[in-house]
DNA sequence: CACATTTTAAACATAA
DNA sequence: ATTATGTTTAAAATGT
């Protein structure tokens, strides 16, 4: 309290600031409306959402899989003969996933050697052909099912629909299966990606063109779709992967996102309760088909927009009636599903034995979801109006239960789940080894659709917006898409519109994206090599107007899209609280920044036993040693390329684990300023927020962290430099 | 149970 | 007059 009256006096300055803040509210005129809405429409205009990017990142993935194919398909003279290729895809990734699993802060340095560079980006793009072909043969099978119940649709009713729906729906359980296991995977891959022989098979992809539309892919698939019915075997593949990329998408997130694929539904929440088939629940409601979702076709290549399900039955009749293209179609969907399904088999033992190396068990449904339940049930109870936009249902509270599974598939492993597990609101501000960053990394996609309450306190959440994300989000999308193939964290763009923009495009707002770890260290890497645009450079400060941490709130947690005058008012209440949140008046307005010392300082009187068991989880067994490495990689591939420290946490994986500390993500702060683009803020306010408040004596700077970012950097690259922030795996033990 | 943090609620103040 | 922002208080929740 005394010290809040102390900060007290410097915030609420007279009106001397409060008039400089004239042009404060109502930045645009643009925006129009209300704050809210203005705002978040604001940002959906302004640039592309988050939804396109990955939707386009995807497609990109998919243009340079889809070549790929094409080269290979040349060899082959049907379609049926796609499997020969498979072995030689397979072979650079199997490769991969042999090679070790860590790696030294030596073969780091190495492979930033421009020849290493370019194996590594050979394998990773190697790795995502197979995934790609992966995803492609699940979208086949899925195609198939898709026919099968055309045809009777088309012929009897819907009736037969519940039972395509249930083979769709586990059908997409797997596939999420799949992808998460991949992630996974993929993560752990990348501490050994660096060791991997170059080349292999990957000469193809080097070819991949560097930017594509997404609408051009899907101009594309329809044009050969078209043209060629069935004979075309190759020009179907590439047609099939774009496709397939899509489908993929839009399936996860009808999956994951309960909210949006069953807004139709009066059911949402009992749907979902069950893990597993839980699928099949949700499909059965009249009114929802598996091909339809978010007022569009599903169908591959098809994204017509259908007002209703009754509009889209027709169009489905009409347009994806049992002709030679839709058959073609669900051949190929029928491919990818079964080389899908191959695949999954074996990533899924692969998970079993690494999990069980880790002393983790088997990936099973926590009990994680139904605490926070609890919890938000109870907020729920007493539910204010909704402003969220995109209207997304409401289910009452049980709903969220269901999402968990898959999503927690992955966060098994990750030591943070360990700690989530608690009861009702647990509150995992990061005191324990387990940094927001890195637990939301891991669920975000969890915390995105499920409705649960996030188990972090308001100002780490709101710290969290301000700074790792919201770079990454302003990062100008165009450049970033250059960097590599594999397609990016959902979140990893910001500003775009809330979900309902998303059911435009047909594709879910979170795609699981294959590897997330691998997209990250390839982007680093090349950052690294200044291959880069300005892109990362030019990264936005970190600071946001209420408007976007209210965005980003709602935006990221599903459990902030209710209630939004209590959670607001929350937020409005931490930021001016506390210290640590540092308000900066600027000609369009205020924003909000970040003092990470103050956020920093202000942990320490409390935790007294966990610093042991962070250690503990840390440093027991070697497996500290790679969990934390393995988390790292979680944290960074979901969060903004431009924290890119992977040097960094490869060497922690390797050793420095111990180095990892909080202040390092505050230190970093201070050096990473240097972009002074910042819409709305002026460079200098920029490059010292917190300056500009509180007491600017305090002295932000430590040296140590500094010290220890200076040595880190040197590894890394001037590109990330400015990233390097909370990243680190096993930061905060302070 | 006490104590420290957080979260909720609300009253107010201001600027647009 | 209304709304979005901010500030503050106070009390209820939660976690240790």
């Amino acid at each position: 309290m005394m010290v809040e009256s102390a900060s007290e006096t410097i915030r609420s300055t007279p009106s001397g600031q409060n008039g400089v803040s004239s042009l404060t509210n109502q930045p645009d005129g643009g925006g129009g409306g209300g704050g809210r809405e203005g705002a978040a429409s604001g940002e959906a205009n302004g640039e592309m959402s988050p939804v396109e990017l990955l939707h386009f990142q995807q497609q990109q993935a998919l243009q340079v899989a889809r070549q790929f194919l094409l080269q290979q398909a040349t060899g082959l003279s049907s379609p049926s003969s796609n499997e020969g290729k498979q072995p030689a895809v397979q072979v650079p990734v199997s490769v991969a996933m042999m090679s070790p699993q860590m790696i030294t802060p030596q073969q780091m340095q190495q492979i930033l050697s421009p020849p290493q560079l370019q194996a590594l980006l050979q394998q990773q793009q190697a790795i995502m052909l197979q995934q790609l072909q992966e995803y492609y043969k699940k979208q086949q099978e899925q195609l198939h099912l898709q026919l099968l119940t055309q045809q009777q649709a088309g012929k009897q009713q819907p009736k037969e629909q519940p039972l395509g729906n249930k083979q769709l729906a586990f059908q997409q359980q797997l596939l999420q299966m799949q992808q998460l296991q991949q992630q996974h995977l993929l993560n752990l891959q990348r501490q050994g990606l660096v060791s991997l022989p170059p080349g292999q098979g990957t000469v193809p992809l080097q070819t991949l063109p560097q930017a594509v539309c997404p609408s051009d892919l899907q101009q594309l698939w329809k044009e050969v779709t078209a043209a060629q019915p069935v004979e075309d075997s190759i020009k179907q593949e590439g047609l099939d992967l774009t496709t397939n990329t899509s489908n993929s998408t839009s399936f996860s997130a009808a999956k994951v996102s309960p909210p949006i694929s069953h807004h139709p539904l009066p059911n949402g929440q009992s749907t979902m309760h069950t893990p597993r088939r839980d699928s099949s629940s949700h499909e059965e409601t009249p009114g929802s088909h598996p091909l339809y979702g978010h007022g569009e076709c599903k169908w591959p290549g098809c994204e017509t927009l259908c007002e209703d399900l009754g509009q889209f039955v027709k169009h489905l009749n009409t347009e994806h009636a049992l002709d030679d293209r839709s058959t073609a179609q669900c051949r190929v969907q029928m491919q990818v599903v079964q080389q899908l399904e191959i695949q999954l088999a074996k990533e899924s033992e692969r998970l079993q034995a690494m999990m069980a190396h880790l002393h983790m068990r088997p990936s099973e449904p926590k009990p994680f979801s139904q605490p926070l339940n609890l919890v938000s049930s109870a907020t729920l109870s007493k539910s204010t109006s909704d402003t969220f936009p995109d209207g997304l249902p409401h289910p009452p509270t049980s709903a969220t239960a269901p999402i968990t599974p898959l999503r927690q598939g992955p966060s098994v492993i990750s030591s943070s789940t360990l700690h989530n597990v608690g009861p009702i609101r647990r509150r995992n501000s990061e005191k324990f080894c387990t940094p927001i960053s890195s637990e939301l990394a891991q669920n975000h996609e969890f915390y995105k659709n499920a409705d649960v309450r996030p188990p972090f306190t308001y100002a780490s959440l709101i710290r969290q917006v301000s700074a790792p994300l919201r770079r990454a989000g302003s990062a100008p999308v165009p450049k970033t898409l250059l960097w590599a193939s594999c397609p990016l964290p959902a979140f990893l763009v910001q500003g775009e519109p809330p979900y309902q923009e998303r059911s435009l495009q047909g594709t879910p707002p979170q795609t699981p994206n294959p590897a997330p770890g691998c997209a990250r260290a390839v982007r680093v890497m090349l950052s690294s090599f200044s291959l880069v645009p300005q892109a990362i450079l030019e990264t936005p400060d970190r600071q946001l107007t209420l408007n976007e941490i209210y965005n980003w709130f709602t935006r990221m947690f599903a459990y902030f899209r209710r209630n939004t005058a209590t959670w607001k008012n929350a937020v409005r209440h931490n930021l001016s609280l506390h210290k640590c949140f540092v308000r900066v008046e600027n000609v369009k307005g205020a924003v909000w920044t970040v003092d990470e010392h103050e956020y920093q300082k202000r942990r320490p009187p409390k935790m007294t036993g966990s610093p042991t068991l962070v250690k503990n989880m840390i440093s027991g067994l070697g497996y500290g040693a790679l969990n934390a490495s393995y988390q790292a990689a979680l944290a960074e591939s979901s969060f903004p390329l431009l924290n890119s420290p992977t040097m960094i946490n490869t060497s922690s994986a390797s050793g420095m684990l111990h180095v990892g500390h909080d202040d390092v993500s505050s230190t970093v702060e201070q050096v990473n300023s240097n972009g002074s683009n910042s819409p709305r803020l002026s460079p200098q306010q920029y490059s010292h927020p917190v300056h500009v408040k509180e007491e600017p004596a305090e002295a932000e700077d430590d040296s140590r962290p500094v010290s220890l970012l200076a040595t880190t950097n040197q590894n890394v690259t001037i590109a990330d430099d400015r990233d390097l922030e909370e990243e680190l795996p096993v930061e905060d033990l302070s």
